[in-house]
DNA sequence: CCCGGAACCTGAAGGC
DNA sequence: TGCCTTCAGGTTCCGG
């Protein structure tokens, strides 16, 4: 499940490939995949334009593309600069010159250059966008944990008063951004604190312990490359392996690393979670 | 605003 | 072997 540090990475490995290179042409496979706008816009307003940057806000991906054919843009009704957003949600990838024939091809990016990037997407929950201005898309989102500015007191301010379980509001990308299930339940094993204890009811120990396990658990992962639990896989079809160094992510059975007892798994708001029931103690 | 649950999807895994 | 059921999970929507 691509989460932050797997957009991440994805981003890292796919911005010397792209960056720079013109498209020529896009097809759109499964017009389910194309938030906005209509598909033929979409394949309309993407050729002829260039990919100058690629960023990341929480778990999307954000390529910064210039105007096609300067000093045509009235005439060709285009926009000069605009924002391809994706979100690959569950089961999306984006592969560098894999095979145009791969199952589950749902938009091909082909570049004048002959490289091509392939969206594919089994279960059919990713999303693009196509904006003039990307926080159209992610201007709701919560602070991004890996910069200066999420402080121990930021994480503070914005638990108070919270009553749902603190795994629920981890997950709540308004909360905070690009943490999903598998980091959730990583950086609450950290830090020591049950996923159905209510988030406004943490101690200052608990906060700081948390913020330090966000910080910690997110930069381990990405400095794996991201983990491929199921069906994560980067821009060259190469595995992340971070999940080998999971506590409980996944783990069900095996044996808590800190007190030997076996990893649970309990459903919180409708989410699988993992957790050591013993070192994770409610207040 | 806050909270919780259903819906969206489909491959994989498990039961019989 | 094959059919049927259940599970997984990020986000959005809806009702309270």
């Amino acid at each position: 499940m691509p989460e932050l540090p797997e957009v991440e990475t994805i981003k890292n490995e796919l911005a010397p490939a792209v960056i720079g290179r013109c498209l020529a042409r896009v097809a759109v496979y499964d017009a389910k995949a194309i938030r906005q706008p209509s598909v033929e816009e979409f394949e309309r307003q993407l050729a002829g334009r260039t990919v100058a940057s690629l960023g990341r806000r929480g778990k999307y991906l954000i390529f910064g593309l210039t105007a096609p054919f300067p000093g045509c843009l009235q005439a060709a009704s285009l926009d000069p600069e605009v924002s391809l957003i994706v979100h690959l949600k569950l089961t999306g990838a984006l592969l560098m010159n894999a095979p145009t024939t791969r199952k589950y091809g749902k938009v091909l990016f082909e570049f004048d250059d002959g490289s091509r990037l392939l969206f594919i997407d089994p279960r059919r929950f990713g999303r693009m966008w196509l904006v003039a201005d990307p926080a159209s898309i992610t201007g709701k989102l919560g602070p991004e944990p890996l910069t200066p500015d999420f402080t121990i007191e930021t994480l503070a301010r914005r638990l108070h008063g919270r009553q749902a379980p603190i795994k629920a509001v981890l997950l709540d990308q308004n909360f905070i951004a690009g943490v999903g299930n598998m980091y959730a339940d990583e950086a609450l094993f950290a830090a020591r604190i049950h996923p159905e204890q209510a988030a406004g009811d943490l101690t200052r120990g608990q906060i700081s312990r948390l913020h330090a396990a966000i910080l910690s658990v997110l930069s381990a992962a990405i400095a794996n490359k991201g983990a491929s639990t199921r069906d994560y896989i980067r821009p060259d079809g190469q595995l992340g392996t971070a999940h080998f160094s999971f506590n409980v992510a996944h783990r069900r059975g095996e044996l808590c690393p800190v007190c030997r007892r076996p990893i649970r798994r309990i459903v919180v708001r409708n989410r699988g979670t993992y957790f050591c029931s013993h070192c994770q103690r409610r207040r």
